[in-house]
DNA sequence: CACTGCATGTAAGACGTTACATGATTAG
DNA sequence: CTAATCATGTAACGTCTTACATGCAGTG
C-alpha cells in the first residue's frame, strides 16, 4: 500500500470505477500509467482493499469494475488521519528559468509563452468543470457544496487548480515583461 | 543526460559547486538525494560535460568542485531551446482532499492547518531570499535584476515560489472556512 | 556522549515510464 | 485507411529513495 494505492481508494470512495477510468481520473492528482495501475489493483484485490466485478460490454471491450471494500474504507480513514507528506513539484521550466540568462531573449521567450498558453487552456477546462459541479448541485456562483457532499472534494481541488493556474499565468506574464525585446530585426532590414 | 543532469548543468552555469552543494541547491527545483547525484556527476565528467578539481579542506572533508565545460554549456543551450515538458505535481494532500468527506471535520482540519503553516513558513524564507538578492544587487523594492544578470534566474524563481505559496495559503484558509465546526465538546461537558 | 553538518560513495529496492501485445469500434 | 478511444495486461528499463559505509569537527 503506497501513496498511489491510497489515491485509487480515494477515487473509489466516491463510486466504483474500472481500472481504465481510475487511470484517467487520477491524472490531475497523481499522474500514473495504466501499466502501474493494473498490477496495483490486482494486489489490492488480493489484500481485499477492493473487489471487482466483470462487466461485459457489447460495443466496447469488457471491463473490471472495482469497488472499495469495508477494509479498504477503513485503510483510507486511517491514512487520512495521518499528516500529508510535503508536496513535490518537478518542473523542467524552473531548471531552465534558473539559467535562462545563458541564452538570447528570442530563445527564452517561447518557453514562458508556451507555459502561459498551457495554463490559459487549463483555466478554461477547470472553470467549465467547476460550473458543471455547481449546475449538478443546483448552486449559485457564490455557493460551495456542503462538506459532507460527495462533490466537496472535487470542488475544492478544482478551485486549487484554478487559483494555481491563474497565479502561474500572472507569473509568466510578469517574466515575459522582464525579458528584453532585442534590437528588432525586421524583414526589410535583412 | 536526463533532466536532473541538465538541472546540475544549470546550477553550474552560475558558479562551480561541489556535489554536496549541488545536492542542497537543486532541492527547491528538482528534489534529489546525494546517492543519485554523485554517480550522475561521475558519468557527466566522463562525457566531459563537467570537470572537477579536488579541493582539500583543513576543518571539513575534502571535496570535488565541479565546473561546467564548454561542451556542457553547449548542451545546456541546446536543451534550453527545446520546449519544457509539462510540470508534474505530486501532492498527497490533493488525494486526501478528494475523499475528505469520508472523515470527520476534526480529522480533516489539521491536514489543511498543517499545510497552511508549511506555506506560511515558506513565504518567510522566500521573502528573506528575495530581499537578500535585492540587497546584493543594490535594487529597490520595486526593481528587478537585469535579464543578463546572474541573479535573474534565481530572482524570477523565488518570486514564483512566493506567489504560489501565497495562493496556497489563500486556498488553505478558504478550505478551512468550508469545513464545519462540529458540536463543540468542551471539557466541562464530559 | 550523542547528534548534526560536511563530504563522498555503493547497493538494494521501490516507483514510474516506455515498449510490447491484443483487439474491437468509431471518427475523420 | 488511419488514427483515436476503450480495455487489459506484461517486460524491460530508467529514475528515485532508503539503507549501508566511513570519518572528522563542532554543538548541546
Amino acid at each position: 500500500m503506497n501513496t498511489l494505492s491510497y489515491g485509487l481508494l480515494s477515487l473509489l470512495s466516491h463510486s466504483p470505477l474500472s481500472g481504465y477510468d481510475l487511470m484517467l481520473k487520477i491524472q490531475p492528482f497523481w499522474p500514473a500509467k495504466h501499466s502501474q495501475i493494473y498490477p496495483l489493483l490486482s494486489s489490492m484485490e488480493k489484500e481485499e482493499q477492493v473487489s471487482f466485478e466483470l462487466v461485459a460490454q457489447s460495443d466496447k471491450p469488457d471491463k473490471k469494475v472495482y469497488t472499495i471494500t469495508s477494509r479498504g474504507l477503513a485503510s483510507l480513514r486511517e491514512w487520512l488521519a495521518e499528516p500529508a507528506s510535503d508536496p513535490v513539484l518537478r518542473d523542467e521550466l524552473m531548471l531552465k528559468a534558473y539559467c535562462v540568462s545563458a541564452v538570447d531573449p528570442e530563445v527564452a521567450r517561447p518557453l514562458f509563452r508556451h507555459r502561459l498558453e498551457f495554463y490559459e487552456a487549463k483555466v478554461v477546462r477547470v472553470e467549465e468543470k467547476i460550473a458543471s459541479i455547481r449546475r449538478d448541485a443546483g448552486l449559485s456562483e457564490s455557493e460551495s457544496p456542503d462538506y459532507r457532499s460527495a462533490r466537496f472534494g472535487a470542488f475544492i481541488l478544482l478551485n486549487k487548480a484554478l487559483m494555481a493556474s491563474r497565479t502561474n499565468i500572472e507569473w509568466c506574464r510578469w517574466v515575459l515583461g522582464l525579458i528584453p525585446v532585442d534590437a528588432v530585426e525586421t524583414k526589410e532590414e535583412r
